[in-house]
DNA sequence: CTTGACATCGCACAAATGTTCGTGTACTAT
DNA sequence: ATAGTACACGAACATTTGTGCGATGTCAAG
């Protein structure tokens, strides 16, 4: 048995199961596989897939349903898998999300290093253009941003810096407070203001050295729940 | 949320499908589960399963045979699956930006193929906990829901569906007008209100048969540019 | 040209399977 | 008691989904 053995839709067909399964966790059934591969008839799908079958490719349990599975086992003897890994090597970056702001939790500067993150979030590079071994993600706690539409659980993404513009979003530590926020940032004279965007909170007065800019916000990123 | 708080019950669930994906590379039914957890109505199971969903140990399709599977990730972080074959958390996926809405642009219906999406973002599945080949974005024009904090040039994330629950924020195509527009969601009757979180925009009311849903908003990215 | 294997199609049907609904029981809080 | 909540049951129902069958087109062998 030989790969070119195969008819163009059978290697669609696998090709497919293969990858509906990796993104749903369970097997497509007849119709979706049509669908998929570009044939109308549910008789011909089961036909290809006997095909398969007799060829030891995929698995299946009759008269039940999305009851197939590909033979993984053989199909990597044939050289057929790593073939289908091999893709879009564009470069894709992996963020850290590493805890909660506004809250007061000390964050960890420069978080290079696993730190039980609660998990991450991973971006295309043009997306934010910018290096991704600076940035990390945090979960926003409260509502002192809201007026920024950062809403309470929303995450930000920041990217590690020192210093920051007048305006912009940034995380500080504040050292009498030992409390670290998300405010923007506003330089007068030799005081830092953090203001909240939110008229019920008070803006934060410091001296300029007794605020640390943790890193500046570059992205928000919310998840919604189904109501 | 506390492995404790599940009951005997769910319990045998979880550790069940466990065992049933393991050993038939596909998932159980519901009553497959009934049968092997001691449950003689479908419906009980089916209830325990949407406790389970409710704490996100599972995710579940609706109206989908065996459309269940394990939330590995959460339940690894339980400390419920000691012994995992490690990079469960590895599975990302890329979501393309198709384009624009709310200016009234069509979008296309479900966007399997390339179709030249502007750029595209990557997730780690975690996050969203969807099927990736159901889920697009696209650009956010306008203010008419900058009350639910999102702003015009955001990037909305969706889950295609065709129907959605009262108050979610969705995407639906107003055959009367041709346009695409995000809006939340109200059935009244027969009667569909798509409502703008924007008091200065009124709601569009329609019939039912003249509003079709494109997706589901499930979650809203922003990138900040520097001051 | 005929024959027959091979691949395809569309459709109808039956089995498999998720969903909904009315009811019942036990336990808790008021 | 009374109301409320969580959990359970079973049966009816609506979809989803696999299977079977007749018909069509292609192509190489006889």
């Amino acid at each position: 048995m030989n790969f070119s053995t195969l008819s163009e839709r059978q290697q669609r067909i696998l090709r497919f199961i293969y990858e509906f399964t990796n993104t749903h966790h369970y097997p497509p059934t007849i119709r979706e596989i049509g669908d998929n591969v570009g044939i109308s008839s549910t008789s011909v799908v089961n036909y290809n897939l006997s095909k398969l079958e007799e060829n030891e490719l995929i698995v299946r349990e009759r008269e039940v349903s999305r009851g197939l599975s590909l033979n993984l086992e053989r199909l990597t003897e044939l050289g057929w898998l790593p073939e289908l890994n091999g893709n879009s090597a564009d470069r894709r970056f992996r963020i850290p999300i590493l805890g909660k702001i506004a809250a007061g939790k000390p964050i960890p500067v420069i978080p290079s290093e696993p730190y039980d993150p609660e998990g991450w979030i991973e971006l295309t590079e043009g997306m934010l253009n910018l290096p991704a071994d600076r940035l990390f993600a945090l979960r926003v706690q409260g509502n002192s941003m809201i007026d920024a539409s950062v809403l309470d659980g929303d995450i930000v993404i920041l990217h590690a810096q020192e210093t920051a513009n007048n305006g912009e979003m940034v995380a500080a530590w504040i050292e009498d407070d030992e409390d670290t926020t998300l405010k923007y940032l506003r330089r007068e004279g030799n005081m830092v203001h953090l203001v909240p965007a939110n008229p019920n909170y008070q803006p934060i007065v410091r001296p300029a050295d007794k605020v640390r800019i943790n890193g500046r916000v570059v992205s928000v990123i919310r998840v919604l729940k189904p109501a």
